[in-house]
DNA sequence: AATTCGAGTTTCACATTGTGAAAAATATAA
DNA sequence: TTATATTTTTCACAATGTGAAACTCGAATT
């Protein structure tokens, strides 16, 4: 491991996380000498990675750093592939259409269809959620296998809500009845107020790698219309996984 | 200057560029010793920004990578303030609507409301494309200061098709009739068989900072449909531009 | 089954450089 | 004009990045 690459990976996260801090600021934050901070960035500058405001002496994220990290979403189809049938969930639940990947104890998202109503959700591409308090997470944990599931209950799992479910019974209850009726559901577990609807995506390995949800404000969600949704969750989830080559029995 | 960040970054943006490669074919590429590339990889791999299939023995870009990368489209409300602009703009023509911005001698592709045409340009996100050689750009640089313009042209142009403008005086040309009528075309001069027709958007400052454009085959884009969409791109590029605060004297 | 080969990973000696305190430069505020 | 705070550069030195070579591992060949 080279450290001083490390650390200076480390600025540039922390530049992502808060952008618009001045030199000072950074270096307090981080903990760094102001001087090896700004040969980082500087460092950094040159590539594009980080843009420096001369006039307000703010640092924040270059658009290399969008050029390189939109590769991300190159490695493979799944995200061209997803797009028309996010848009017609969307179109036919009336709420926004979301696309998520499982990425160590989060679920990143990396494609959304919005709705067109004033009020809703909205995950911008690129946020990151935890497995346990996502819809997309708990659909994931659903199907998991069992060694991975338990090396991800071994950590303590954060509360967000009064709603998040935090213990290995309740997830394990939860995962039961997500299996049972192929969906699971986040009901303001991580923000108050969301509802969501969502299924997993397979993989060509037959793992759930993926995950496709509705989601909107709760008071949207009565149980008949939840019903109505799920179906088509289900249905996109499956329609996603045949196309990134999913053995066709992952698609029951 | 760091060099040995500046090395790694330069490790980084190779991944990127060249996704799924094995460490040999990287080392060779970049030149570096397999065992600096290794440790840079390692490194890298340790913060999310690159990943290891270790089947294919291949590095491609991480998931760390497009969540910073994805940061860089927060610092502004553009995005966000564009997207039902260029939905609608995509409902109105029919075609593929881009929202670009200006960096150094290209316009990034930031974001897109694509056509549900069988047959439709796409501008993936994260692309970068030279401003002599695309709509955007050609708005872009009809609207930029005189002194930038003479940098901008103090450098040799390349071409990409036959129709790409490579001279001064056939820019100036272009950029007189673009400021003229309001809006730029790129015909075929990026890539054949392309047609496309872009807006300029002001910043707060009054400055052309990013642009709108509609784009698609050229077999689509006849005489008057070009008037038709080019009032469309227009208008959108005003809204936008009013939207994010330009004043109203740039916006006719 | 044994051997060979190529790529990945680790070790090691040493030249290079990253670091942070201090100094200098710059810009803003009083 | 002076003071202050921040940014930027310099400098001495401890830390480390580098690449060749060795080692490990897995696949292919015999």
């Amino acid at each position: 491991m080279i450290k001083s690459l490390d650390r200076a990976m480390e600025v540039l996260q922390y530049v992502s996380a808060h952008q618009g801090l001045t030199l000072s600021d950074l270096a307090a934050g981080l903990g760094q000498a102001p001087a090896t901070v700004y040969r980082t960035l500087v460092t950094l500058e040159g590539r594009g990675l980080v843009e420096f405001d001369r006039d307000l002496q703010t640092w924040s994220m270059g658009a290399q750093a969008f050029v390189i990290g939109a590769q991300f979403l190159r490695r493979t189809s799944i995200v061209e592939r997803a797009k028309p049938i996010l848009r017609r969930l969307m179109e036919a639940t009336g709420e926004t259409a979301n696309l998520g990947m499982v990425r160590e104890r989060s679920v990143l998202f990396v494609s959304q269809a919005e709705t067109h109503a004033p009020i809703r959700a909205f995950f911008p591409p690129g946020t990151l959620s935890p497995l346990h308090a996502s819809g997309i997470g708990k659909a994931l944990l659903a199907h998991m296998p069992q060694e991975r599931f338990d090396a991800f209950l071994s950590v303590p799992l954060p509360g967000f809500t009064a709603s998040t479910l935090t213990t290995r019974a309740a997830l394990l209850t939860d995962c039961d009845l997500t299996r049972e009726r192929g969906y699971a559901v986040d009901e303001e577990e991580k923000t108050e107020g969301m509802f969501c609807v969502a299924a997993p995506v397979f993989d060509a390995s037959g793992d759930a790698a993926a995950g496709i949800s509705v989601s909107g404000p709760v008071a949207r969600f009565g149980r008949d219309r939840i019903a109505n949704i799920a179906v088509h969750v289900v249905g996109a989830a499956q329609s996603l996984s045949a196309a990134i080559g999913a053995p066709s029995s992952y698609r029951a």
